[in-house]
DNA sequence: ATGGTTTTTACTGCGTC
DNA sequence: GACGCGGTAAAAACCAT
């Protein structure tokens, strides 16, 4: 942005003229004539107004390359750096070339020349929109960032997403989505490939997108870029809600267990991950005699209580029939 | 759009502290 | 009487077709 680099030269001739005020005072002098030292910016020396002896040299210069003679040419000369706001993919900073084959004094080019600048229109368009996906990915990946520790996702799975979502740019996915929505789906779609699920509720609530729009973005991307995701298996929740409830390893075992044969009975396909793993952790601690509510599960898994009951009768029907015969 | 399935909502009754 | 739990019916959400 123009003001962090004319910003840092203010401050930075602000430094030098109070330098020069101690310099006064204190008398920087020159070593070999007893001369005034004098601080050039432009070149980034120290010498001495006497002699011309050079104190000191290859000082960083965090001035302006250019010189400007005049207020207005300053103005003309001004550089700016990258742009540090994502907001917007441009900020009108980029090139255009004219679309019109005519020269500054509006004379028709030749057609030698009517060539080149179709050439040069191609690349320039070339580059700007490979400046703009950067641009682009970069707040994706901020924004991926930002949720994936609100959910205290790891490291891999933010790794992860950030593929995901580098493939989706490069197949043009992007075109008709929101780089948010993108971006959420993207850090959904590899927390369940890592094996750390979000449930779609979790997600939606640090997402500035809604539910429904991650949901669509998530089956749109998953088909078009091939991703292999199997559903959710309800093990994976079990860690997370235990530790949340403050349960035993004894109980979280026990839950693992109690999915496990769940799922030799068969008994859970269908049914919601989330809601097994709640109603496992909830009858495992049941069977380890730990006290949690219904309402506790259901509060941190985010499952009505009225399906932890459901599923915790069936995990424990199922385990009935495992050990009779 | 439709129909079947699952989940949620809302309400009620029972037992316990 | 509040709380935890269980059950039910109807509504809503979800999913495949």
């Amino acid at each position: 942005m123009t003001e962090s680099v004319r910003d840092r030269s203010t401050e930075r001739t602000r430094a030098l003229e109070e330098e020069d005020e101690t310099a006064e005072g204190e008398t920087l002098r020159c070593p070999e004539c007893g001369g005034h030292l004098a601080t050039d910016t432009e070149h980034g020396e120290t010498v001495c107004t006497e002699c011309g002896l050079v104190v000191e040299e290859d000082e960083i210069d965090r001035g302006p390359e250019w010189r400007a003679f005049d207020s207005k040419e300053k103005d003309e000369k001004s550089r700016v750096g990258a742009p540090t706001t994502q907001m917007m993919h441009d900020k009108g900073l980029s090139t255009n070339i004219g679309w019109q084959d005519k020269d500054a004094y509006g004379k028709t080019l030749s057609s030698r020349q009517r060539e080149k600048m179709q050439r040069l229109r191609t690349w320039n368009e070339r580059f700007r929109t490979r400046d703009s996906k950067e641009r682009n990915l970069k707040q994706a990946l901020g924004e991926i960032d930002r949720m994936a520790s609100a959910l205290g996702l790891p490291e891999n799975v933010r790794e992860t997403a950030s593929v995901i979502y580098r493939r989706a740019l490069a197949d043009d996915l992007l075109p008709g989505r929101s780089i948010e929505g993108v971006s959420t789906a993207a850090l959904y779609a590899s927390a369940r490939q890592a094996g750390t699920p979000r449930s779609l509720d979790e997600i939606a609530n640090v997402s500035r997108v809604d539910k429904d729009e991650i949901a669509r973005t998530y089956r749109y991307i998953v088909r078009e870029l091939g991703l292999e995701i199997k559903p959710a298996d309800p093990e994976q929740y079990v860690p997370r809600f235990a530790s949340e409830l403050d349960l035993s390893d004894e109980a979280e075992r026990r839950a693992r267990k109690l999915l496990k044969t769940a799922k030799e009975q068969g008994v859970h396909s269908g049914k919601s991950p989330v809601g097994l793993a709640a109603a496992a952790v909830y009858a495992a601690a049941l069977l380890t005699n730990e006290k949690v509510t219904q309402s506790e599960v259901s509060e941190v898994a985010n499952i009505s209580e009225v399906t932890i009951r459901n599923r915790y009768h069936e995990l424990l029907e199922a385990e009935e029939q495992v050990q009779l015969p």
